[in-house]
DNA sequence: ATGAAAGCGCTAACAT
DNA sequence: ATGTTAGCGCTTTCAT
């Protein structure tokens, strides 16, 4: 009967899709032995093992994670919540996340908050309802507090807040130290004597700007230094702003990320200012710098660290 | 009883998920109607559906979609499999991707490529496994056919290529025609009266150059341009590359993409290199061009467009 | 309009 | 080393 059975079997492969059941039934052995011998289960006989993963490979079994899911209720799977993607920061980020994730046999799904806090609420609400190991989150610009977090937390979900972070005594973020960073990218003018620094930031809106004005602060008080800070609202706009100011009482201008140093370059040289006739100083990833074509000083902010990290701090929290 | 029983789940609702049966038994009716209120089945009294909703509400009632996709063998989920985020194409790309999968209440799964062949074929296996209801896929830069997607054509999963496509029978694709742009993009020089034109493409390995490369040549040959062809290995190179040639011979450079776009201008930058003096035309998104500070033309290469279209594409097929 | 019952594929106690 | 059994939560057919 099983010989029958696998001639079927072997005719219709092409449409249907084998279980475990089909497996065992073929090998006249149990659904659970099958199950056994493909996790390497230590008390399978090497012989049955050998046996069954040739059937596996044979008729193409595809495991069904689905139910392997809902029976184990848990999903070797984490989620991204992701604002959106950007060109100067997102990239890096999720080349070095998506490569830890990888590593370590974990599936990523990601949820597009379209920097909207409704939706990154939605996306939370998803990510209990797909029974996801770990939540990995990016801020929304819109988002102020974790309070959203919590439900994740009550369902002993691990979250790792990424980059653009909000203060929480609730989970683990994974971010530069935006003051020192700040602090130090702003000292490299200085130290290369500039006298009058004009800084520049994002909005004030984020925490990220805030934090970063308060290093660039403390750098420019300690040494004396004249400041004037500026927040662009819109990069789009970056170029009024610019021409409504003198920039020639400047010699050196701090920059708090490649995007705005990539549009305010792009500005400069639009309203013809000499670019070398200032030092410019940014918190980057390093190649925005190397290829704009003047010296620009930089200190260096890894995206992919940061995403391979916070995935390891995820993971860490697996136990 | 069942009064005892709100009650004690009352209390440990911050600990227990609330299920569709206990619901049931909750409003003692049987899982079956609850299943259906919740889906807004018709024949469902409101009253009925009034209750099962307020419950649902007030244990705060997830549903476990592992199960729900178990029993329905379909997932509302679809994988996207990704060889690397680049800062030039991708980004945009990703965010008309996301935008259209939102819209139409899809998740993604991504599965992460690393530009390897390999790396592509086991991500084939994952979108099996986790039975996702379509697949779009951003071909590796190893990838030279289709034959690693028969299996899922086999399993009736619609595929879609994007971007980074290879020629397929058996699969759509969602890629800008690279012949026709490449050629538009060249005849800009050619009417703005360019007569020695050099060209600049990435590896001469992807299909994408060799056919933007034939569109070049074909606008050239028309109009009896002189051109010179120069494949990009690896842009860290590029340098060295240029500062062999005589670029003092040319009066247009046609470059394929925003990426060669992007390191080239750096490279001229670096050796000097008076950009002003040369007519530049990209195929390009078209943020660059307006941000390097010079008069590029270029022909606008929508990657949100595209990635919008990709998912669209594929709930086409879901039928 | 609702109930009863079956089963999707898998794994882990618990037997033997 | 292998078999038996039960059940994860959900939906749907069929009955009432």
């Amino acid at each position: 009967v099983e010989k029958i059975i696998f001639t079927l079997l072997k005719q219709f492969d092409f449409m249907k899709r084998i279980t475990i059941i089909d497996i065992a039934k073929m090998l006249s052995v149990n659904p659970s032995t099958v199950s056994r011998a493909l996790a390497d289960h230590k008390d399978v006989s090497s012989e049955t093992k050998r046996k069954v993963r040739e059937c596996a490979e044979q008729f193409n079994y595809i495991p069904n994670l689905h139910a392997r899911f809902f029976r184990l209720k848990k999903s070797t799977q984490i989620a991204l919540i992701l604002p959106e993607v950007n060109m100067f920061f997102t990239p890096s980020l999720l080349n070095g996340l998506y490569a830890a994730t990888e590593e370590n046999g974990l599936s990523v799904v990601v949820f597009y908050s379209s920097n909207n806090l409704i939706r990154e609420q939605e996306s939370i609400k998803k990510c209990l309802s797909w029974a996801v190991d770990g939540v990995i989150i990016i801020c929304s610009d819109e988002t102020k507090d974790d309070s959203h977090l919590q439900d994740l937390v009550k369902a002993h979900i691990p979250v790792v807040l990424l980059d653009k972070v909000v203060d929480s005594d609730i989970c683990q973020s994974v971010t530069i130290v935006d003051f020192d960073i700040a602090f130090n990218c702003c000292n490299i003018l200085i130290n290369k004597g500039c006298k009058s620094i004009l800084a520049m930031f994002s909005s004030a809106r984020f925490l990220m700007s805030q934090k970063r004005k308060k290093g660039v602060n403390e750098a420019c008080t300690r040494s004396n230094i004249s400041l004037e800070n500026v927040h662009i609202e819109d990069v789009s706009s970056i170029e009024k702003t610019i021409m409504t100011m003198d920039l020639s009482k400047f010699d050196g201008i701090f920059v708090m990320s490649d995007e705005i140093l990539f549009y305010l370059v792009g500005a400069l040289r639009r309203i013809h200012f000499d670019i070398n006739k200032i030092k410019i100083s940014a918190i980057s990833d390093g190649i925005l710098p190397k290829n704009l074509g003047f010296d620009i000083d930089f200190v260096h902010h890894s995206g992919y660290e940061m995403g391979h990290t916070a995935v390891q701090r995820l993971i860490d929290q697996f136990t």
